[in-house]
DNA sequence: AGGGCAACCCGGACGC
DNA sequence: TGCGTCCGGGTTGCCC
């Protein structure tokens, strides 16, 4: 669930409390979120520093002096807290790193995972990822050039990870909504001025939700106010039957495949 | 190329 | 309280 904005306010908390900080334990409680065995992962991750954490797309990359990558993906109900033992959630945990007192928990990984990689592993898993959408070298030109020959439908393309990294079910509906373009509507058959709007409103609702810290529900620490800030912020998403706040008609809810999609039907063209 | 769909996975929400 | 049931949803791979 979480997309790029979620793991951007991670990545931006993370990095002030565990940078430079060495792990002085670790441990697995669920041997499927790993892709080695549990004595492996402990041996090459335990006592190992942090030198720099990262984002890409929807992962998280925790670099290990070392030189392994621990290379996190949240998938679905995915997330993470920091706090010591008396802080720590009542939620299952799969695996969790100590730093001294402090603990990095990792919750919800279901079809997530922490996995364990070299440098050369690592850009091999990531190879197929399409462009970051706020990148600066994601100009407006490539835009348009990597949408030349799409014919899919928009919602579709939004969340094709070869096409852009990054966007998943929320911020696809959102985009489009802000971009007043129905989910529904083939790429190819949006104007220069619709190709232009989708294009800013791409930019424009990730860096606001990064802005706002995300919609993760729950904030990374004790103390934290910036994580889910954007979560009150939705316009469409998990709003249905609620007035558009652009014109007043009611939310409505769909099913594109096998996803749910929210739009205004009178707004969005 | 794009659309549809099954499989992966299991905690937590919900119903009785 | 407790047990059973079902949902969610990014990604991959396969088929049409």
């Amino acid at each position: 669930m979480p997309e790029l904005p979620e793991m951007e306010t991670y990545e931006n908390l993370l990095v002030r409390k565990i940078s430079g900080k060495t792990i002085t334990d670790v441990t697995v409680n669920r041997e499927k979120s790993i892709n080695t065995s549990v004595s492996d992962f402990i041996n090459r991750v335990k006592n190992q520093e942090i030198t720099a954490i990262d984002r890409r797309a929807k992962h998280l990359l925790f670099y290990l002096k070392s030189g392994d990558v621990l290379l996190l993906h949240l998938m679905l109900g995915g997330l993470m807290f920091y706090g010591t033992e008396e802080e720590k959630l009542d939620r299952t945990v799969q695996i969790q790193l100590s730093f001294g007192k402090h603990y990095l928990y990792f919750i919800g990984l279901r079809l997530g995972y922490l996995h364990l990689l070299s440098l050369g592993e690592v850009e091999q898993v990531l190879t197929d990822l399409g462009p970051e959408p706020l990148d600066e070298q994601f100009t407006r030109e490539v835009f348009l050039d990597v949408s030349k020959n799409k014919r899919g439908r928009l919602k579709t393309t939004l969340v094709d990870q070869e096409f852009l990294s990054g966007i998943g079910n929320r911020y696809s509906d959102e985009i489009a909504w802000h971009a007043q373009i129905m989910p529904a509507r083939k790429m190819n058959e949006l104007d220069e001025q619709g190709m232009n709007r989708l294009y800013d409103s791409i930019r424009f609702v990730l860096q606001q939700a990064i802005k706002y810290g995300g919609y993760m529900e729950q904030p990374l620490y004790h103390g934290d106010t910036l994580t889910g800030g954007y979560g009150t912020r939705m316009y469409v998403y998990d709003r249905e039957g609620d007035p558009c706040s652009r014109c007043g008609t009611l939310i409505t809810k769909g099913e594109m495949s096998s996803r749910k999609v929210f739009f205004c039907g009178k707004c969005q063209f």
